[in-house]
DNA sequence: TGACTATGTCACCATGCAGTGACATATATT
DNA sequence: AATATATGTCACTGCATGGTGACATAGTCA
């Protein structure tokens, strides 16, 4: 398991070392089996060396947060969106969004085990998901100004078809059946897509 | 801790206050902190007649489900339905089935739990959700024969907004904003049951 | 060269865990 | 009353955990 050789005496790669070990038992093993014990065998580092370097096991994990590309910048996501109305618009956030999510394993596993748990690897996926959900309805409000304030429907709609792309894209790592839906089929994800293009529009018309 | 006396020699009892302690564990501190140390303990038992007993852990659990009423049954749902319309339908369902989640304080230990991990009690789960939401299904395509078939965007919504409602409701023991909605608000899930009314409306009517 | 610091190794502690075998005794059966 | 069985207690193993203190040595600075 030991992953460099030893008596490097190199604080920096050492450091790195015990980031990349948080990773990849994440990745393998899921966030509960993170511990000072598995992450030094993991990078083949002396657990003391985690307290050393980062104090505790909480100023590991923010250390991890501040190199990993959590949660999608707003970019990644606008230029994927079809804005010519704002129910092409949703239809295909819905699909940008969950590209964004299965681009990120370790944001799916954080978002798994934010359901029980809270490490600072979650509270910090909290804080720029939040933040970045807030510029994407900014980007929306700007190209459909007269949108505002009209139709609190459609936000509603757009928020709760967001938790159900988030919660399914992280279910279908592990199952492919949610009420008939096969949730790992991309094609699947393409009809989700055009009915909730449908469903805006016929909110719109009313 | 001890919640029984001591040499009482009654097996049944002693089984009952094994699978109450596995409830209570789980309410308390998580589906996590389960184990044969924890389970006996809070039972104020030797751990050792959870193996004669049960055999082993899963076999409490399984004990633990086919005491546990973890899931809505149809008619609980059913009931709650506003059936004049598909769209009023689906929107009283929204708030039939968060109020059935928010009965079944172990089931959403159970629905957190799930994402990360695999147990007797989240595959019990697994089951009977599968079943019943198909029972509910059947329920709907009954009452509105019209629908047969015509349009699968109403499926797809409907299966959208109740993986939401689900994913929301776990998540509102926690947490109280997504996307600026305050999901501990019963006020808010008026308005979501509002917006999909109106938006299966929407979508019909096209 | 000599002293000092940064880096890394190692041995250890107390605690908790899952699991097992030996024993004690209450209850039922003969 | 004597025996057998069901029920419960206790002590133990082996392992992993989080955490700490003592030591070894490479690299640096005076």
């Amino acid at each position: 398991m030991a992953k460099r050789k030893q008596n490097t005496r190199d604080r920096d790669a050492t450091k790195k070392a015990l980031i990349e070990a948080v990773v990849s038992i994440a990745l393998r093993d899921g966030l509960a089996s993170l511990g000072v014990n598995a992450i030094a065998r993991e990078a083949g580092v002396d657990k003391v060396l985690i307290y050393r370097y980062f104090k505790n096991l909480d100023g590991l994990y923010e250390a991890v947060c501040a190199k990993a590309d959590l949660w999608w910048n707003v970019d990644e996501i606008v230029n994927q969106i079809d804005f010519t109305n704002p129910a092409t618009a949703l239809g295909s956030y819905i699909l940008a969004h969950r590209q964004a999510l299965l681009k990120r394993p370790l944001t799916l596993k954080v978002l798994a085990a934010e359901m029980t748990d809270r490490s600072p690897l979650t509270v910090a996926l909290e804080k720029v998901r939040e933040q970045r959900g807030n510029d994407v309805s900014q980007r929306f409000s700007a190209r459909f100004p007269e949108m505002a304030g009209r139709e609190a429907a459609v936000l509603i709609m757009a928020n709760m078809l967001s938790a159900a792309t988030q919660y399914l894209t992280v279910r279908s790592q592990d199952i492919n059946l949610f009420g008939g839906m096969h949730i790992r089929n991309d094609d699947t994800w393409v009809e989700i897509s055009d009915a909730t293009k449908k469903s805006v529009q016929g909110l719109l018309a009313s």
